[in-house]
DNA sequence: CGCTGCTTTGAGCTAGCTCAAAACCTGTGG
DNA sequence: CCACAGGTTTTGAGCTAGCTCAAAGCAGCG
């Protein structure tokens, strides 16, 4: 292991697969072409196509789709280590839209690229493989929270996924962690009105569970509101939900 | 193009990409291992790891999760031409069930056989990767819709959706399909109560848009429904909603 | 020091839920 | 050929989680 700082893809993937020197070479080699994203301009308009994928390495986006009546379904948050539209690259039309929630820095990948470093190293590509999957299955897991679950089991849900994504890449923990989204995020997130986010926040709060407040979120019961979310955090196919 | 009969994943894939007679026979040798599922017998338990992937060439399937309190949420149903559980290949725990809605027979598919084949017909591969990017996007669009749309629209959407991938396997067109699923089903895959699925079906045949009766779906007025729903198939990245 | 964007609270309203109970359909065994 | 059983659909009647509309604090920033 190397002493330089890791991407967060790198501290990401070596969860779950120990990458030699040369894996490691190779993909650190994918964050050539970094570039900056102002916050609220979108990076991908829905139904545009062809396109790269990038690799997020600080701040946080969401993808989202919005609808004809203007009504917009986030799809998923990423955070640092996460792919922005690697499915993109593959269908001939991206579907849905990615807004930077803050300045963020990513690192433009190129299909080519991609496939360069999946033929040197068939490893990383089992790597960045089941990142794919894994991402698929936190949308898997949103759609049963949306379809199934209420408000407040939904929003500790969601609130503990995020924490333990967080946690793989060491910006976040038990206690909590830094949280640039607005209650109207969350809304769009959850399929909730803002004003009913509202709510549920204070429900939480006042029951000695959790506070979302100026940018950050602190666990303060962290068993309850894994008992009240029923969270099980095996889809994400992590060792554990927080190492820590 | 040859007179035998192809197998829906064939007639699925050729959609997307023409395929030679070298990959056409490639493909065609995937569905050797053949299997029988009687209804309502899980193929793949929630939780269990490793598992083959199956290739669906008769009858139709759901795939769901359970929670602790017993609900659930389907995530997607299977016809003709879909792959089941293709990503539990790469993902260590499956982690959601496959439950044959009626008798089917499925293809078992090695994570091996999947890898030769690959390497051998690398337009093959892309082809495959194709249509699991588009199964991710149907579920984005799920999302979508149990999160954004109200009842009718949802149902609408929803039964737009299967025949639209019913009609890729020549098993629907604009005037309608055989649909196996109950209303349970239906509640359960679009977050609703099967009362209220019941009260919506009547709404959208008095409207006279469509008939969900004795297993099959009638599109009434194709058009209208379209509209109440937005259906846009752009997503499912076929030519067009319906080709007849 | 006055916007602008975010959070908080109040007060009704409604889409979709639950509970309850018929009516139906289909296959099975007498 | 009938009757019964189990699954499915249909309808009624109230209830509630989450919505909409409205408005007031609050903080950061140009």
């Amino acid at each position: 292991m190397i002493l330089a700082k890791q991407s967060p893809l790198t501290r990401k993937l070596s969860a779950f697969v120990a990458l030699s020197e040369a894996e490691l070479a190779v993909l650190e080699r994918l964050h050539q072409r970094r570039r900056i994203f102002a916050a609220g301009r979108d990076l991908v308009h829905q139904g545009q196509s062809d396109q790269a994928a990038y690799i997020l390495s600080s701040g946080w986006v969401c993808s989202y789709k919005v609808q004809a009546d203007g009504t917009r379904q986030v799809v998923d948050f990423q955070v640092p280590g996460d792919f922005l539209g690697l499915r993109s690259v593959l269908l001939r039309t991206s579907d849905h839209s990615f807004e930077p929630i803050v300045t963020i820095e990513a690192a433009e990948v190129l299909k080519s690229d991609l496939l360069v470093a999946f033929a040197q190293t068939p490893r990383l590509a089992t790597a960045i493989l089941w990142a794919a999957s894994r991402d698929e299955a936190m949308v898997v897991e949103h759609l049963v929270g949306i379809g199934r679950r209420d408000a407040d089991a939904r929003m500790a849900h969601f609130l503990l996924e995020i924490g333990s994504r967080l946690a793989l890449v060491a910006m976040g923990n038990k206690e909590g962690y830094a949280c640039p989204l607005t209650q109207y995020h969350l809304a769009d997130a959850l399929g909730l009105s803002a004003i009913h986010v509202n709510r549920i926040l204070r429900q939480l709060r006042e029951a000695g569970l959790m506070t979302f407040r100026k940018g950050h979120v602190t666990f303060d019961d962290y068993e309850g509101l894994v008992k009240l979310a029923e969270f099980d955090p095996a889809y994400l196919d992590q060792t554990g939900p927080l190492l820590k």
